[in-house]
Parts: structure tokens; C-alpha cells; sequence
DNA sequence: GTCCTTGCAAAGTCTTTGCAACGTG
DNA sequence: CACGTTGCAAAGACTTTGCAAGGAC
């Protein structure tokens, strides 16, 4: 299943009240920003962005947003390390690629990785998902 | 190759030694407490019990001795989700089982899980670790 | 004695919250 | 108008740091 990543007002307006959110001018500014193709963003990165392109917000808003978005299945939670934790709109199952030196951060298709042995977990176990990082350095190891 | 656990004062401050650490009071209790077994602890629940044994020490003092042993190669962190920083004295690559419905973290043995497909990276990169997180809930879902 | 370590308290960072003002329907 | 939302500033959780007192060798 693909997915649509809303770029316009309209799109955005109409994501949010499919999801059960009041589009308010914030929301639909920050949804723009960050729904609007696959990323991974930090809350303050996008409040950064916001104010960049005049439409300022407040933290406590972007951060609100963010909780709120996640909350209700448009963004999900990326921790790739304690001091890093990313806002991914990429919904589909997908893993990470960790870039240590540059701190970039790419996604990978999740057809192309496979795990084999998973435990058997106990029965009444639901796996909610299987998160996986690589992460690599640029440098050469001397 | 096998990892050893130090657990006694002499074993303890050998290995702080070795590791070009000096082998204070504080941190041979704290390296008594963490490193001993195959654990995960946070800085807090690392606090806590130390107090527990009569041995108190400062949360500052667990905090820099945390981030020491770390920078020594004596624990690793980590990051299970954005409100949970743990410190692992398992060194062995392994993965991770984490009870979402009881915050219950266990090992999973490195060879067990097979993971293929991982992309050709760039010549000069360096995998430096896959990190693997199985989510599981206890609650069925109905 | 010299140098490193500890513990306290203060400062920092990141995130959440209380509340009055504001907006939307 | 009623209700939800925003923004500010304050509060919180967690971690780091400055510095004087204390400890290791």
C-alpha cells in the first residue's frame, strides 16, 4: 500500500480531519512541513523551519503538534540514539540508516532487509514492530 | 568469545585498571552493581540501588561514572525509546526483547537472528553496529 | 604533596503544563 | 457564545558542570 504524502492546504486540512484533528492554521502549517514527503524531523528542526518560512509557531506548539500527529497514526517516534529522537512520516515498515559521522539519517525499504530467528514470543505476544539501525561511520578506523 | 562479569572488589577494580580507569570507592560500587551481570540499568535505577546497599553515592557521581565506563568500553547505551536511556554491560552483540506492556527489556542471542539484505554502503564506511528492537505487547489486541 | 574525584548546588537542555487571550464554528 | 487552541512563561525531568572539600598514590 502506498502511501500520499499531503503537500497543499487542502490536502493537509483534509489529512488531519481524517484523522480526527481540528486543522487549525498551525497544524496545517506544521503538517505541510512535515507530511509533506518522507523525513525524519526533531521538534526543533521543525519549529527552525517554521519560523523560516515566516509562518511562526510556538515550541510549545510544535511540540503539542507533534505529540498530537503521532498520537493519531500521522507520524511515528524514531530513537536513534539519547540525543536524537526524530519524527519519521514515513509510515510504511521501513529501517534506518545511521550515518554517525554526518548525522544523516536514511531510510530503507523494507523488502530489501530481512530478519530470520525471531523467538517464539508467548502466546498472548503481539509484535508491535521491529525497529533496526544501522549505523555506520565515514572515517576510516586507522 | 566469552565475557567475563566482575563481581568481586579485587575482580572489579582489576578491570577498571585495565581499562585506564581509576578504581575509586565510588566506582568500584558502582562497578560491582552494573557490571556483574548482563543487565540493562539507568542512571537512576543505578542510584537507586546503590542507596538500596548502603552505598550511597551522588547522582552526579553516577552520572560522569556512567559516562565514563561507557567511554571506556565497559557498558554500552542503549536506546530503547525516547523516555528509556539504558546502560548494557553486555557487551556481546546481541539484540534486544522489549515488553512495551511492562517495560521488561531481555537479551536475544547475536545468533539467532539473521538479518540479510543489508545495502552496500559506501566504500569508505564502517559498520559500526545493527541495532535491533523486537516491541512486543502482552495485551491482546481486540 | 600533587593530581584526580566527589558531592553539592547551580546551570543547561529538552519537553510539558497552567492559564489568559484568541479563534472558529 | 462555547469550546478548543495558542503562546507565553513557569515548571518538570533528566543530565552536566563549577568548585571547594576530600581521597589516592
Amino acid at each position: 500500500m502506498q502511501q500520499h504524502y499531503p503537500s497543499s492546504t487542502r490536502e493537509v486540512t483534509a489529512t488531519l480531519k481524517a484523522h480526527g484533528i481540528s486543522p487549525t492554521r498551525q497544524r496545517v502549517e506544521l503538517g505541510r512541513l512535515i507530511l509533506s514527503r518522507p523525513q525524519h524531523l526533531t521538534a526543533d528542526a521543525l519549529y527552525d523551519m517554521a519560523r523560516a518560512r515566516n509562518a511562526p509557531v510556538s515550541r510549545a506548539t510544535v511540540y503539542n503538534t507533534l505529540r498530537l500527529f503521532s498520537g493519531q497514526g500521522l507520524l511515528n517516534e524514531v530513537v536513534i540514539d539519547a540525543n536524537a529522537k526524530y519524527f519519521d512520516s514515513n509510515l510504511q515498515p521501513h529501517q534506518h540508516l545511521f550515518n554517525t559521522t554526518t548525522g544523516e539519517l536514511t531510510d530503507l525499504d523494507s523488502n530489501k532487509l530481512l530478519v530470520t530467528g525471531i523467538p517464539k514470543l508467548p502466546r498472548n505476544a503481539h509484535i508491535e514492530g521491529i525497529d533496526i539501525v544501522i549505523r555506520y561511520s565515514d572515517a576510516a578506523e586507522h
